[in-house]
Parts: C-alpha cells; sequence; structure tokens
DNA sequence: AATCGTCGTTCCGGAAGTCGGAACGGCTTG
DNA sequence: CAAGCCGTTCCGACTTCCGGAACGACGATT
C-alpha cells in the first residue's frame, strides 16, 4: 500500500520537465508518458499542469503519442496507456529468454516450499519483478504497486547488487530508505550484508519492506568473461515465521538448487 | 512460425518514415521504437537505414529513447527494448481490470476442456491476447509471434468484430489475407458468418490462421448506454479434432459460460 | 432549461530545437 | 598492421516546435 516514487526523476520542487540530453520534444514525450504511471487517466490539461508546459504543447503531444499507438483515447477526449506498451513490455521480457526458462523452476520451487516465488532483475536501483508464481490460495495477479522495489530492502536487491559495486554507489548515493524499523539503513551495516551475501551465496530480507513479511533470494547467473554474473534473482516471499523460522535452511536450500538450475538452463539457452 | 506484417505501417516502398501529424521528432522516436518489434537488438546505422534518417538523428534518437528507459543499452553500443516498457505495458493491461476478473475463470475452463484459453481485445484490426492459460503439458509461455493475430482469421476477432460496424469495415478495407486454405477471404461469406455469430453467440474458426488449429470464442460483454457491448473474447483454442469435433457442444457451452460469469464479475468490479 | 465553467483542439508568429553531412575515436576484421 | 565499420559529436541552415489566445463542445450547476 506504500506509494513510492520510484522513476529516478530529479524533480526540483515542482515537477518541471528536465531536459539532460538533446531532442527535447523527444524528452518530453517520455515524461508525458511517465505522468501515466501515477494516473490511469490524463487530459491536456492536467499533463500540462504537471509537466509545466503548455497545454496546446500537452495536446501535441498526447495526440502523436496516441497515433503511434503509445497511449489511447478514451472517448470523453482523455487519454490513457496503450495496449501497443503491452506488446513491446511482452518483447522486452522475451528476449532476456529469462521468463521462459525460469518458470518452470519456479512452479516446482512453489510447490516444494508453498509460498510465493518471485524472479526480479535490476532496474536502475529498484528490482523489478517479471514473473511471480502465487503461493496456492492467492490467486490474484500480483499488483502494479508490488511490481518494483528498493534494492536495498529486499532479499533480491540483495543478491543483485553483492556482485556489482556500480549497483552498490548508486544504491548508497540514492539513500537508504526506511520502509519498516527493521529496514537498514547503515551503509556499513548494508555493506557488510552484501559480503554476507556474496560469502554464502544467498540473501535475506527480514520485514525491511513490509512488516510481517519477509523473503530469501539466490542469483541467477550468467557466465561473462569466465566469471558467473548475476542476470536475476529468484526469491521466495511469505509470513516471516514460515520462511526464516524453522523452515529456513529448506527454503535456503530449495531457492538456491532452483537458482542454480534456471542458471543452467538459461546458459544453455543462450549458448 | 508465420511471420506477419502486424504493425498498421503505411509504408511506401522503402521504409520511409510516414509524418501524419505534428511533432515530427515525436512520430520518428515512435517509429525506431517500431524497428525493435523486429529485431531484438539495432544499432544506430541500421536504424537509420530503415527509416531513411541520418544516421545522427537515429543515435540521438535511440540515446534519447534511451535515458527516458524506452529502450537499453546493450554493452557493444547498441540497444534493445528497455524493461521500463513492461512496466508501462503491465499497467495499461491492468488498468483494464480484465486480466485479474478473467485469471480464476480462465483457470476453471481451462480445467474443464483441458485445452488452452487466451484472453483477447482488439487492438485496430488485430487481436491482442493479454493472458493464455496453456493446456496442462504444455507449460511454455505463449511466444510473442502468437500474441497477436489478424481479426477476421479468428474466432475471438469475430465475436469482437460482430458488434463494432466500424471495425467490420476496417477490416475489410485492410482485406481478408488468405492464411491457410481454410481462411475465409470473401467479404461476403465473411459478414454472413459475423451475422451467425451474432445470433449465436459465439464464434468458431476452422484452421483459417493456423493448419491444424481451431478455436472458438465468446464475448466478454460490458453494458454501456443500457447494451451489451464486447470489450474482450474468450477463445478456447486447440486441435480441431478436440474442439470442433464431438465434445464442440461442451466446448461451446463451457467458453460462453466462463465468458458471461467474467462479464459479470467485470461488471461488478467496474460498478 | 439556460448559463457558466472547464476541457480539448486549433491557429499563428517568433524562436529555439533539430536535421543532415562530415569528422573523430574505438573496435573488429582481413 | 591497416582498413573498414560503427557509434558519437560538432556545426550551420533550416524546419519545426513552443506558447498564448481564440474556438467549439461537453457537463455541471442553479
Amino acid at each position: 500500500m506504500t506509494v513510492l516514487s520510484l522513476p529516478p526523476l530529479d524533480l526540483d520542487a515542482g515537477g518541471a520537465p528536465e531536459d539532460d540530453s538533446p531532442l527535447r520534444s523527444v524528452s518530453t514525450a517520455v515524461s508525458v508518458l511517465d505522468c501515466f504511471a501515477d494516473e490511469a487517466e490524463l487530459g491536456a490539461t492536467r499533463v500540462a499542469a504537471r509537466l509545466g508546459i503548455a497545454k496546446s504543447t500537452a495536446c501535441r503531444m498526447l495526440a502523436a503519442l496516441a497515433t503511434g499507438g503509445l497511449l489511447e483515447r478514451t472517448g470523453s477526449g482523455r487519454y490513457r496507456l496503450g495496449l501497443r506498451l503491452f506488446e513491446y513490455g511482452q518483447l522486452a521480457v522475451d528476449r532476456l529468454m529469462l521468463r521462459d526458462v525460469a518458470l518452470p523452476a519456479m512452479g516446482e520451487l512453489r510447490e516444494l516450499v508453498r509460498e510465493t516465488i518471485q524472479l526480479g532483475v535490476s532496474v536502475g536501483t529498484d528490482v523489478l519483478y517479471v514473473e511471480r508464481a502465487e503461493a496456492a490460495g492467492m490467486n490474484v495477479r500480483f499488483r502494479s504497486e508490488h511490481r518494483r522495489n528498493p534494492a536495498h530492502s529486499s532479499s533480491a536487491g540483495r543478491v543483485l547488487a553483492a556482485a556489482d559495486p556500480a549497483l552498490i554507489t548508486a544504491i548508497l548515493e540514492r539513500g537508504l530508505q526506511r520502509y519498516t524499523p527493521f529496514t537498514v539503513v547503515d551503509p556499513l551495516r548494508y555493506r557488510q550484508i552484501l559480503a554476507i551475501t556474496r560469502d554464502q551465496g544467498y540473501a535475506t530480507s527480514r520485514e525491511e519492506f513490509e512488516p510481517g513479511w519477509s523473503s530469501i533470494a539466490a542469483p541467477i547467473t550468467l557466465t561473462r568473461g569466465g566469471r558467473p554474473h548475476p542476470v536475476a534473482a529468484l526469491s521466495v516471499v511469505g509470513p516471516t515465521s514460515r520462511v526464516l523460522g524453522p523452515r529456513k535452511p529448506a527454503v535456503v536450500q530449495g531457492v538456491r538448487r532452483a537458482a542454480a538450475r534456471i542458471s543452467a538452463d538459461l546458459e544453455r539457452a543462450r549458448g
């Protein structure tokens, strides 16, 4: 239920459209798209107000994006995200050749531990979950607000960051925001946790993002340049007592084996 | 395996960038994105060649789209679709409030008929499948090349077009392309089939898109302005003998009931 | 039922962004 | 070692785009 400020915007107290590259109109067009991350339907006036641009400009942007299929018109002159974005998004994930390979192992792991299994990749300083196998009984599709996590507070983010110094510095530069009383916000302690993660080959998160919920993650690696490099994270998430209690060793073993199997399959698929 | 020319491009023998709206740079940026529908990785040179623009322009476009997160850089200076598109795409589908509502009924229908169940929506003159419940045993995620169908050759496209005169004319204007010897390509026959669809409340397609595979679809409707209006299609697809053979009445009944249940749930969810 | 307010759209001139060609540096290839 | 290819950058001329104001339409309010 917590709403995060996820897009990496360097907003300066008002929402002015930032320009850090040429192609100003393209940049603003992307900013227009970003507006639809928060609200489902928007008109020219609200977009113009949010971006601090002229209403006519916003109108043109919306029309251009709509003719391109990235937006769609909703009867009453407003706009919403277009289904072409769904196609592009599916293509983007398909081409990772990750989801298809991971799905069988995720299903088996779910049967083994009877908890929800997540497949996450690194996007900026966040973890984006591209697939999820819900624990039996929770038949709801995972919601938009739970599709992305800040990397520092999740076990998946830790296995992804552990082997990526650049990502660690980016995470620390962004700051370790506190979400629960258990969130690790001390940089030294965070680095220490990452070192432990490197050593033991898996990571945990004890109610650091959402009270009552904990997770264990293992890295999915791909050998690049002789060394295994993590490209994704497989995580088991559930109530703390169920994943970090007596069953923890079994869960750890299950995640690590599943991640190792996916890594091997991925290596073969991309061979 | 058949590759279709699906994007609604009015290409004029060469691939020149079409401009039908202001915001030329935004239009070309969208065209740049379109290039990635075919190829997974592209560089500035190939994009420039495909769109008939200067290499420098293509480079700027790629850079701008990458800073916006719509594209990502792949080590070697090339680009690929960015995962932000996945987020936007998921949002676009989530906001239809369709997938979550339909998923339980789709699972039950799959258990009932033991075939693959598809949930499709209308996009231009195509049907885009936003969810699929694979028949047991076929545990593969549905592939990109099967995520979109021309509307005239699929049962889902027929239940969507049956109540939409504008869509019918659009489909006919585009032309009824033949994919198999069974594809209906005669406009009069096509209109007749749509009339039958309207009457009986479901549609069939007998190997009209892929040899050996047939489907039965029923409309998911939403009451707008007093009249039920189809917003999606639920279809069962499988080998012809299994869906159009002796089991056809059972399949028809199953699809119609499931679609009706989804329609009711949808009505309640959007109320 | 009429009026006011709001919203999306269009038009126009000034001005800024953008396009295309050529040159540069890095990389792979022969 | 050299040559070709590719992505990137620079620059001038030009085309396009931005912003303000007006228009038409829809909806709500009184």
